[in-house]
DNA sequence: CCATGATATGACCAGGTGGTCACATGGAAG
DNA sequence: CTTCCATGTGACCACCTGGTCATATCATGG
């Protein structure tokens, strides 16, 4: 067991407040990562003082943590909604619409979104294995348990590397959604200026590929 | 046009030395980013004063800047190579070889690679939007000729939109990649420990799943 | 009205940063 | 041996960081 990175003082602040504390440290962490997320710059976009925040946490990295704590519970209800919701459909449609749902997502929560890039790419997080295994539980779990129905429905080819499956899936998801939350990542395909219908489109017509690619032949 | 961010006097310097210094730059660059990256780290590792970084070049920035014009280069080398040695080869094997070329190269320089995802993730790298469409020329002209001579040759179907295409492509390649240089990407095929043979087997079978994506069913 | 304990505050600290500059060194030309 | 200029040097600067702490403020119960 390890000690709570946030003080009881916290919790008992006015819910304004807290979240207008929560939102400030989650623009700034994701915006610039753990190591160039400047406290300073926290506490004045709070407007609350430098000792306040030392009151309500333990330090920088309880901040933080706290941070991944809070994002990992909304991350954690949206997937278990959509996973209800698509329970009927083939594992394609169910694919489909777990990608949409992901756009959907990064569009309403695009600050948590970026926090996951910032832990995955500092390396110089704190605790950065543990968390990223945290949310990497998520993905994989969520694509091997599509992919097992997948065979088992005979929805994909006996002979698909369970393994390759998935990351076939994750290397397309990741890549989409992030293409959707920076430009810069989308060579191609314009997903971040492009509207709801649009984006749908794309991700149909990639499904579709991916599709081809691990459905026995007579189905497509 | 603009001032080279390198003085004349650093290319001056015995070849000894001037390697020293960029591999020192390169190390506390691809380690750190930009931003995180020091100074008196750079000029501790390569063994020189404060000062004479700064007769070498005119900032931080032309340091870095600096960095990224020498590893453009050897880039390009590397793909004028890879291009020329498949010439005469199908879509799908030229990509499969493009893509142990590409886990080689960064074997050899992983700096390199880390350097390029510094860019790719650090918002505040200095002139990034540039720097990237950099890059992203090399790679969305090679793919793209690549699926142009696909279509062309029937290899890869009529109905596929190039564009899609090209957008699975970079992405299963980008994250075999980055799964080959950084573990905590790679969430099932443990590319990070594989030898060569496995390495290969695996980019067989995932060149293989998007072959069958992409290609008329009756070559496959 | 006071006392008490929780909460709020910002000046302050040590340590690190990118960048500067007055000076030291070296080696070649006269 | 002297002059001269390119090159090398590290103490120093202003600024910013995460974190501390003595003190002020507030709310509640007696």
């Amino acid at each position: 067991m390890e000690a709570s990175p946030v003080r009881p003082t916290f919790l008992n602040l006015p819910p304004e407040k807290r979240e207008r504390i929560i939102a400030a440290a989650l623009a700034e962490f994701a915006d610039k990562g753990y190591e160039q997320a400047s406290l300073n710059a926290v506490v004045a976009a709070s407007g609350i003082a430098k000792g306040s925040l030392y009151q309500y946490f333990t330090d920088k990295q309880g901040i933080f943590l706290y941070l991944f704590e809070v994002a990992v519970g909304v991350v954690r209800r949206t997937l278990l909604t959509v996973k209800e919701e698509t329970r009927e459909a083939d594992v394609f449609t169910r694919l489909e619409k777990s990608l949409l749902a992901g756009v959907d997502f990064i569009r309403r929560h695009p600050r948590l979104f970026g926090l996951y890039l910032r832990i995955l790419y500092d390396q110089r997080t704190p605790r950065r294995q543990e968390l990223l295994a945290a949310v990497r539980r998520f993905a994989a779990d969520y694509f091997a348990s599509l992919v097992r129905q997948g065979l088992s429905r005979g929805e994909i080819r006996a002979g698909v590397s369970p393994e390759t499956a998935i990351f076939l899936l994750d290397a397309v998801f990741d890549r989409f959604l992030q293409g959707v939350a920076m430009p810069a990542f989308d060579v191609t395909l314009g997903l971040n200026q492009a509207d709801a219908r649009e984006v749908a489109a794309r991700g149909r017509e990639l499904i579709g590929l991916v599709r081809r690619g691990l459905a026995p032949p007579e189905t497509v």
